[in-house]
DNA sequence: GTAGGGTTAATG
DNA sequence: CATTAACCCTAC
C-alpha cells in the first residue's frame, strides 16, 4: 500500500499515540463533537487507522479525549476515568457534569489548518491547545520538585509523553504567575481549584520568577 | 536549554 | 473591541 503524503500527526505524536484531529468547518457542525476533539488517542499505531476509529466512535468521542499522561492513560484504559479533560476548560460554561455531554460540549475550536503535517514539515502556525487542570496540576507538581528553570528535566520527568515541550512548560508557568500571582487579570479562562492556586502562589514566592538577572 | 519580549488565535 | 494564553523568536 502507498503511504499517504499528508498526515495529520507528527512522527512524534504518532510515536506517543497522540495526534491532532483534522477538523474541517463542516465537521464542526455535527453536535459540535468533532470540533471538540483536539486530540485523539491512538490505541493502535497508525495515524490513519486511528482517524477511522475516531470518526466511527461518536459516542465514545469524549473518551478519546483522554490524553497525555501515562498515569491517567492507564487509569483511563482500566475504566477509571470518565470525565473529559475538555470539561476543565469548559466548566465555567455550564457544561459541567454532563457525563456524555456530546451536545453543547463544543466551545473551543481548533484551527483546521493548525495541525497539518506535510512531508515531515508543519504547515501549522500554532496549536492553541488548552491546558487542562490536570496538566496544570502536573506542572505545579513538577515545579515544586524541580523549582523554576529546569524545564527540560521537568519535561522528562512529568511530561514524557505529552505534546507539551519544555518551552511550553516554561511559558505556561509564566502565564500561571500572571493569572494567579499578580492577580491583575480581569478574568481567567481556566479556573483552578483554590488549593492549586494557593500552591502556585507559594511556589511563586519560593522561586522568584523572573529570575534575578545577574549575580 | 532558558528567559523574556513578541505575535496572534481564541475568548470575554 | 479588550484581554488572555498558547505559541514563536532569539539573545545568551
Amino acid at each position: 500500500m502507498e503511504q499517504p503524503e499528508i498526515k495529520f500527526c507528527s512522527p512524534e505524536m504518532e510515536q506517543t499515540g497522540l495526534f491532532w484531529a483534522p477538523v474541517q468547518e463542516e465537521d464542526q457542525g455535527l453536535d459540535g463533537l468533532l470540533g471538540d476533539l483536539q486530540f485523539g488517542l491512538a490505541s493502535g499505531t497508525a495515524c490513519d487507522l486511528q482517524m477511522e476509529n475516531y470518526r466511527a466512535r461518536d459516542d465514545d468521542a469524549l473518551f478519546v479525549l483522554q490524553l497525555l499522561e501515562d498515569a491517567d492513560l492507564d487509569e483511563w484504559l482500566s475504566g477509571g476515568l470518565h470525565q473529559s479533560p475538555v470539561g476543565d476548560t469548559l466548566s465555567h460554561h455550564q457544561m459541567l457534569g454532563r457525563k456524555s455531554g456530546r451536545r453543547g460540549m463544543r466551545k473551543r475550536r481548533i484551527s483546521p489548518w493548525g495541525t497539518l503535517v506535510f512531508e515531515g514539515k508543519y504547515i501549522t502556525r500554532k496549536n492553541n491547545s488548552r491546558w487542562t487542570a490536570k496538566e496544570v496540576k502536573l506542572l505545579v507538581q513538577g515545579v515544586s520538585k524541580f523549582g523554576v528553570g529546569r524545564w527540560s528535566e521537568l519535561k522528562k520527568k512529568y511530561f514524557k509523553t505529552s505534546i507539551r515541550t519544555s518551552v511550553n512548560l516554561k511559558d505556561k508557568w509564566r502565564n500561571l504567575l500572571r493569572a494567579y500571582q499578580e492577580n491583575v487579570q480581569k478574568y481567567t479562562l481556566l479556573d483552578l481549584e483554590p488549593p492549586l492556586v494557593e500552591q502556585i502562589r507559594k511556589l511563586a514566592a519560593k522561586h522568584p520568577y523572573p529570575k534575578r538577572r545577574h549575580s
